[in-house]
DNA sequence: CAAATAACGTAGTGAACGCTACATAAGTGC
DNA sequence: GCACTTATGTAGCGTTCACTACGTTATTTG
């Protein structure tokens, strides 16, 4: 066991509790003190073990990003690009509208007042979002060249149009739009698909 | 003429700059000190001509509303509802990624921290999103009522996709996506249409 | 020219912010 | 047991926030 006096919390929960926070209120609305009395704990507990305020972010984002990229990743392995895209809108209109956790996407959400001194939450936003577009995009390319699209369909685009929609959605959702409203979007939305 | 002091100011100018600086920072993002600078005033003025920062706030947004609103309206008086349609997302495409201006729209950027403290600002910036659904949705049901659309069509899903699809937009543009981007995303968004 | 009125610039207010110094407590290694 | 290491709670640091008290200046009214 390391030496020294015992951590008296657990990190993974108090990360956990941390996200929640950042999720509803954004960056820049979250502060310390709402953070520590969420994870239970005294400020110089959370910067001994996160560092400060920007890297716990970073902390809590990267664990939001695992979960969802997981459960991206699941969705994208459908058999067809159809469903899988289906299957996205689909949970998205079901996470973003979960009562159980703060509505709307984190990546979209905690766009907090972003001043110039939050650039780089911003940038740490936009490039999860990137991510997500580009996993999707390869999804679609593979679709190309198996066939289920056709040659003309322009993957890069589609892509951008799914995120699109998505992004759209947590602003609903954070509107107050119900789930049932969000799953009429995805019946409009797929509408357009080219297959 | 009133008595006292003329104000040394334009207080039209002055809301014109607190607006784009709200725009581009967010409510909670935006300092007096920003504002003030920007509008070239000190805090007083400010206060003795705007309220408070919330109030001013409102006044910005209110303008913003204006001009929106009446380049909306123009929108859909187009001969159809479809053009209408179209016509919003282009200018969308168009307004969201002007480099004159900050990039997004004010209803969606604004959302700053939004912590409970800011509640009745996001309870304003989602009254302002409502309206323009609203408008959306009348001119949808107008189009079914003329045979445009068909009967089974549902104006108020169609609607709120077509919101949705703008704020996705929204979302895009300040991630850095470019009209051409945007103009893709709108082809594509128009394909569901179900005429 | 007063008196009244209202905006002005200076220079702050108290409160909340992110963050930390410091003494103490709770463990390990020898 | 004793030195060493690390986490903890208290208490407060300096800064920035939204906002304002106050004396001054510019204008109208009579």
């Amino acid at each position: 066991m390391a030496v020294g006096r015992p951590r008296s919390f657990c990190k993974d929960q108090a990360l956990d509790r941390a996200l929640e926070v950042f999720w509803r209120k954004g960056f820049e609305g979250a502060s310390i003190c709402d953070l520590t009395e969420a994870m239970g704990i005294n400020p110089p507990s959370l910067y001994s073990a996160f560092g400060n305020k920007e890297q716990l972010f970073r902390q809590a984002l990267d664990r939001y990003a695992e979960v969802y990229a997981k459960r991206r990743r699941e969705i994208l392995a459908a058999p067809s690009a159809r469903e899988a895209m289906e299957g996205l809108l689909r949970d998205a209109a079901r996470s973003l509208t979960d009562k159980s956790r703060p509505v709307g996407c984190l990546y979209v959400q905690a766009i907090a007042g972003a001043s110039e001194h939050a650039a780089c939450i911003r940038e740490m936003l936009k490039s999860k979002r990137e991510d997500s577009e580009r996993e999707i995009r390869d999804r679609l390319r593979r679709a190309r060249a198996e066939g289920e699209l056709p040659k003309e369909a322009d993957p890069a685009a589609l892509a951008r149009y799914i995120t699109t929609v998505a992004q759209g959605m947590s602003v609903q959702a954070a509107g107050g739009a119900t789930r049932k409203e969000l799953d009429r979007v995805v019946d409009l939305a797929l509408g357009a698909w080219p297959a």
